[in-house]
DNA sequence: TCGGCAATATAGCCGTTGCTAACTTGATGA
DNA sequence: TCATCAAGTTAGCAACGGCTATATTGCCGA
């Protein structure tokens, strides 16, 4: 190692660090930071973007058992989504905290107002993620895997670029 | 509501729940599930595709710092991460158990052998997924924003047709 | 040489998401 | 009617990934 010459860019121009460690929030993108031009604001959008996409996927498949068995059972959404109960039961607490489920003990779940808009967002999005994977040449069944991952972070932008790209394709 | 009559495909076929709830891996993939195919199976890959995520976005960094700057510092490594230096630490424990990076107190970090193969096919992976977003028309800037967290969940199958397509597309 | 400071590490907290085990509840059939 | 048992909930644990506060270390300049 050459701990004694790292050819960074200009260490005397920078503070030696944060003289103030109050909250390195991505407020300060600290043009100091060598090369660092905003990779920091891209993880930490994809860390948010990570907090949602399990709320995403729980109201789609409630919204899903909803329509296909009218009604979203306990038992059904931790099958679906491969987890124990006690697991989903403590998800879909959360949901009822972010008011995008509602749900009384030992009945069904339901989502409220809120809820059902955001599964009808996510299942458009992620009919759209598929259909721009297939379209590049990923066969379908692939596409559908994918797309669960990908989805929670395409952004309303790139999907409208999707959209655009699938309709002037069509 | 109508709890009483859901129309579930065939609830007497079905037993009860699973008698033997030892583990309900996806190995089970349990047909009795209604409608179920294999939701489960695609959300426990996602969830696993998000676990190898911080990783892998640890291991590319620290690649680029060292081509960048010579080294790798735990400073400048939260920083890109937009995360605090202690949660930096503790990634950097992470990696040395996986066996991708090596690291001595109060030096800089570097790759093992297999970290520096896992940051060269993320980095290529990166690259591909930008590019095939810019070139269904997302701006670049955003597909480098949406490239963070989509990148992760790309398989090898998918990653080829990425690059087939780009190839095809001169 | 050695004192001070920046960089790193450790300790300890919180919230999330998994799990299993054990308890409740409610619906069903004898 | 009521006993039974699956479905659901609660309790409690582990691993992660954040954070702040505090302790170490190593480097550099006086």
């Amino acid at each position: 190692m050459s701990p004694s010459d790292p050819p960074a860019p200009d260490p005397a121009a920078c503070p030696p660090h944060k003289p103030d460690p109050r909250i390195q929030q991505p407020d300060a993108p600290d043009a100091c930071t060598p090369e660092g031009t905003g990779h920091a604001d891209r993880f930490t959008r994809a860390r948010e973007a990570q907090a949602q996409a399990l709320l995403e996927d729980y109201v789609e498949m409630i919204g899903d058992l909803i329509e296909q068995l009218g009604e979203a059972r306990v038992a059904d959404i931790a099958a679906r989504m491969g987890v124990a109960q006690p697991t989903a039961t403590k998800a879909i607490a959360r949901l009822k905290r972010e008011g995008l489920a509602t749900a009384r003990p030992y009945r069904g779940v339901f989502l409220t107002e809120t809820g059902a808009r955001m599964a009808d967002r996510v299942r458009v999005r992620h009919r759209t993620v598929v259909e721009v994977l297939v379209a590049v040449g990923v066969p379908r069944d692939l596409a559908e895997l994918d797309a669960e991952g990908i989805e929670h972070h395409v952004s309303s932008q790139t999907l409208a670029a999707f959209q655009s790209y699938l309709d002037q394709r069509g």
